[in-house]
DNA sequence: TTGGATGCAAATGCTTTGCAATCTG
DNA sequence: CAGATTGCAAAGCATTTGCATCCAA
């Protein structure tokens, strides 16, 4: 397990306990997987990796304890133009990033840019708006699909 | 019926009979519908307003249309974090803009910005994207709800 | 007349949920 | 042991589709 991910998953464990929940063994293979993907994965691909572990585990079960990561801020839920979502492991607040996707392989690359975020906010103030959350994504080629 | 709904749905009429397509009286209504609204309809919606002019209009016969609309580029899909799409009318081709979302009222503001488009090319150049298109949403509060 | 269009209901694909059986604290 | 959790299958939603009927060209 990656220095990141355990430390994810310490807060996943410690969240458990401190609201009665318990800590199952479907739990851990998810948040285990999951964290250590660090990938964006749908929850087919969650489910495929959580089962090689142990071939028990169930969708339903992986909906759920996803439900929980999201309602802690450990996971994020992204729908990029595809039918499913995929979901990403949150690690510190405030990193904010968005998303580059090549619409030939689907391989998605996350970028910041300080000076997008201070135009939203500009924009944002023009309009009266006060804005709490974001979703940029662009989508095009990246440079080995270019190539081709 | 607007002037702009009358040049879109002139254009709609004419892609029907280049293609072989026939005009019927739902395809008639739900794109004059569409058109006049302008807004961002989601389908329950529009299927609403054509069945004033039309009860017998049926929710197939809708996004059979609006997918008509789309290939043609004279609609666009729209997917904010809402489990339905809403549509909204595509005028002339270049003017893209992107949106403000209120969270309280779903208010939806139209905005461009310039050079947040110039710093997307300038993002995806940095990583050998090259892209096609993208979309921003920025969610958050309007005006009105930020004063209750 | 005839191939496209429609309405209906059934089918899809993703996600959620009810419930009985099974575990954890 | 009580109450939370799981797996399964059924239910929910938004959207799509098969098919018999209908209609525009």
């Amino acid at each position: 397990m990656q220095e990141k991910t355990r430390r994810s998953f310490e807060v996943f464990k410690r969240n458990m306990s401190a609201r009665g929940l318990k800590w199952t063994r479907q739990r851990e293979i998810i948040a285990e997987v999951f964290f250590d993907a660090g990938d964006h994965l749908k929850v087919d691909e969650l489910l495929a990796r959580a089962r090689r572990l142990d071939p028990r585990i169930s969708q339903a079960t992986v909906y759920r304890t996803i439900k929980l990561l999201k309602s802690w801020g450990l996971a994020e839920e992204r729908r990029f133009d595809e039918g499913q979502a995929r979901y990403e492991p949150l690690q510190e607040k405030g990193l904010h990033h968005d998303h580059l996707i090549c619409t030939k392989c689907n391989r998605i690359v996350e970028f910041v840019k300080q000076r997008i975020e201070k135009l939203q906010h500009e924009v944002a103030r023009e309009h009266g708006f006060e804005v709490t959350h974001h979703k940029l994504e662009l989508y095009g080629l990246c440079a080995d699909c270019r190539r081709r």
